[in-house]
DNA sequence: CGGATGCCTTGACCCAGATCAATCGACCCG
DNA sequence: CGGGTCGATTGATCTGGGTCAAGGCATCCG
């Protein structure tokens, strides 16, 4: 793929897309030499098994460009989606040698790699990217934490308007200035991947994402392509509290 | 409570219960300093609230002795449970100025508090703090995520295995040798409680928790008191690999 | 002692979402 | 072009766990 796309393989972190929001957000520029001096760029098509629970880790990232997911998966087979990795996201923990989750590729995506020892190594004489990787993990924990309640306690149609608004409001952030009441982009998940994320079964989601298609919630486009005509109505039926939840 | 209790509230580091797994855990003697210039104790009943969402946090604490939650409510009502917090875990987000989550002391509870400005301070110059928050945070949120599995696809019957496995590792871990296959120890929630942390009504918890005592996996002596004749038995029923699902 | 309160148990019934199954459409490939 | 595959939709039916309701059993207190 890479000679398809040298602006990735040669990238150098000055211009990197993910500059300022990913493990590296922190670092000044010699700070920034020694990363780019440890680190090389992966790629993986929509699809692809980036590394199973179990294996041996050899390599912490981030993600630059594409969607992964991160699953626990029983013995008999039920499956549960723990996390949603976008752009600027790190994998792997430092200071563990196994993967404890199935890391899977849900679009083409492209990886920035740091070998795990002198990561470790580096994190120990920056202290910008312990305190980055350390605001980052207390966000993925709120954001869990968030998550336990969708699946402990929300319905399904309240599941399901919860994804879909994360996924708006993320589009919204990265994409197009806030502008009107509304919203298009288009799911990055099967609906089988949103019924493991979401605690459900895949026929539930396709019923539920029908049903508020049919109320005019929302607008298919095809079936991956999703209109919401109107933001705050999707929000009601999130079953989130109405404000937007300030935190900080 | 406290004259009552002197041990608690004149401690010092050095001999504090948990100094050697709370956030403090890798400080030398002269940042152990640092630390206890800025702490204090404060007590808390059982039953009392510690903090509400949305409150300011003037502090940022280490659970000393006692059991506190972490919850989460909906406006209609609706409760989940998103952290149970044990001696040593760590309450608070620095850089954040408002709690996130309601906390509740579900036993009598001594907290160690440290003053925010001055900790996020001491945080900054004492990389000993942080990197044992940052393991800390990675810890909890491989807790969270485990969770997730059970709030999203396990049944009834494996929610309440899996929590009374996670009790009894618990004690298990801190009280006595692991000894027989067996384990004993009280519970410390309510079965509301029980309910609010896996995802159910206290009824459903409390007919499954009857079904686990009718079939002998446990024995209730009194209602709190649990005795678990045969560990790999109620392991069994968690839906859990049956290996202890080595990570690190 | 008798009533109130808090926590728990148990029963009867119901329903949201799971399960089982058929069909559709888009895309690919021989 | 015809058949195969993959994802999605929709229908029919079933069931685990929710809901509603009635007690039970300690503990506390006037």
């Amino acid at each position: 793929m890479s000679h398809h796309d040298p602006k990735i393989a040669d990238l150098n972190c000055g211009d990197c897309p993910i500059r300022h929001r990913a493990v590296c957000a922190r670092c000044e520029t010699d700070e920034l030499h020694l990363l780019e001096s440890i680190k090389y760029y992966r790629s993986f098509q929509a699809g692809q098994p980036v590394i199973w629970s179990g294996d041996r880790m050899e390599f912490v990232a981030s993600v630059v460009t594409g969607i992964a997911t991160l699953t626990q998966t029983m013995e008999d087979g039920r499956r549960q989606m723990v996390g949603l990795l976008l752009p600027s996201d790190f994998v792997g923990r430092p200071g563990r040698a196994t993967a404890a989750y199935d890391v899977t590729a849900t679009t083409d995506l492209v990886m920035c790699c740091f070998r795990k020892k002198p990561f470790e190594e580096l994190m120990g004489s920056t202290p910008h990217i312990a305190q980055r990787l350390l605001e980052m993990t207390l966000d993925e924990l709120d954001a869990a934490r968030e998550w336990m309640l969708l699946l402990g306690r929300k319905t399904a149609r309240e599941k399901i308007a919860s994804l879909l608004a994360i996924i708006a409001r993320r589009n919204a952030s990265l994409k197009k200035a806030p502008g009107t009441g509304g919203a298009r982009f288009d799911l990055p998940l099967t609906r089988e991947e949103m019924a493991d994320y979401l605690g459900l079964t895949l026929e539930t989601v396709s019923r539920q994402i029908s049903t508020l298609k049919r109320e005019g919630v929302i607008v298919l486009e095809g079936k991956r392509h999703v209109v919401v005509p109107n933001l705050d109505r999707l929000l009601e039926e999130t079953g989130d509290d109405s404000d937007g939840g300030m935190l900080n």
